[in-house]
DNA sequence: TCTAAAGCGGATGTAAATATCCAGTTTTCA
DNA sequence: TGAAAACTGGATATTTACATCCGCTTTAGA
């Protein structure tokens, strides 16, 4: 129900807050993501789009999370690739409708709502403090404050 | 985030569950709910193989629904033509990871656990019931009762 | 038993999502 | 100032979802 392309651009920020300020290339977030480095260079175009990572080029370069951890949601990043389409009007487009959604619109309405609320409230932060044995993205045992290659 | 597919079908079977225990022709089904016929048809070909609804040809004929609304769930149409797929194991295919998820995929995975709860406890019953001036698919002030065209 | 109604299944077309490739630009540093 | 690192943008596959078309089969009734 998510598609490819929000799952990638989750991955990569969750690895860019991890690593967070440090700047990572593409190469290093493809490797650590599992994301196809062609693609995941046009998705990070995007969140640099919507302003919600910076690039820098030449050596040295790479990209950086714009925000901290602490201030960027899920939603956010959701929303810059692929925004969560709410169901505002009748997809029937009957007239007596017009906001006022019928029993099945308003319950499938309800449930991107619920999704919504869901990734509003969790900060990038959170997913990494969270205390557990599966390291966002790393294998188990791996450190995950080692910032330099 | 629901495909185009799962529209279709929700729309269809709300609209059988509608006029049940009557059969309607593919023709009635995408006048009412505004379905491209040919497509349709697909849709509803699908719903039968499932054994949501069963179809019968010739005069006279047209398609059912196998259960009556009270026993017919959303998630049991959503699941028919494109089933919600949680999130089992570690997409990265971490092998540490197994089924402990990371906490980004665990909160993925609620989400989708979230709508699925919903539309479980959703009946078509209950989508026909609820008191509002929408009535499902159809035009505020059109009678919902009347069954033969 | 013939005809019209109705669904079935395969073939085909189109659009969007996913994925790759490469030439060009920016930047750092020797 | 030149070479290497790194991102950018455009062009091009590939795959999947959406949609249509058409000839065939089943069925009811005149």
């Amino acid at each position: 129900m998510f598609s490819q392309t929000v799952e990638y651009a989750l991955r990569a920020v969750v690895y860019l807050a991890d690593q967070a300020p440090e700047a990572r290339t593409t190469d290093q977030i493809s490797e650590a993501t599992q994301v196809p480095k062609p693609y995941l260079s046009k998705v990070l175009q995007n969140l640099g789009r919507s302003d919600i990572v910076r690039s820098q080029r030449g050596i040295g370069g790479g990209i950086t999370l714009v925000k901290t951890p602490e201030e960027l949601t899920i939603l956010d990043v959701v929303d810059a690739v692929e925004p969560i389409e709410r169901i505002e009007t009748c997809p029937l487009g009957l007239k007596t409708h017009g906001k006022h959604l019928c029993p099945l619109h308003r319950r499938m309405d309800d449930a991107l709502a619920m999704v919504q609320d869901a990734f509003r409230k969790t900060t990038l932060a959170e997913v990494l403090a969270e205390p557990t044995r599966s390291t966002p993205l790393c294998e188990a045992t791996k450190s995950r404050s080692r910032k330099k290659t």
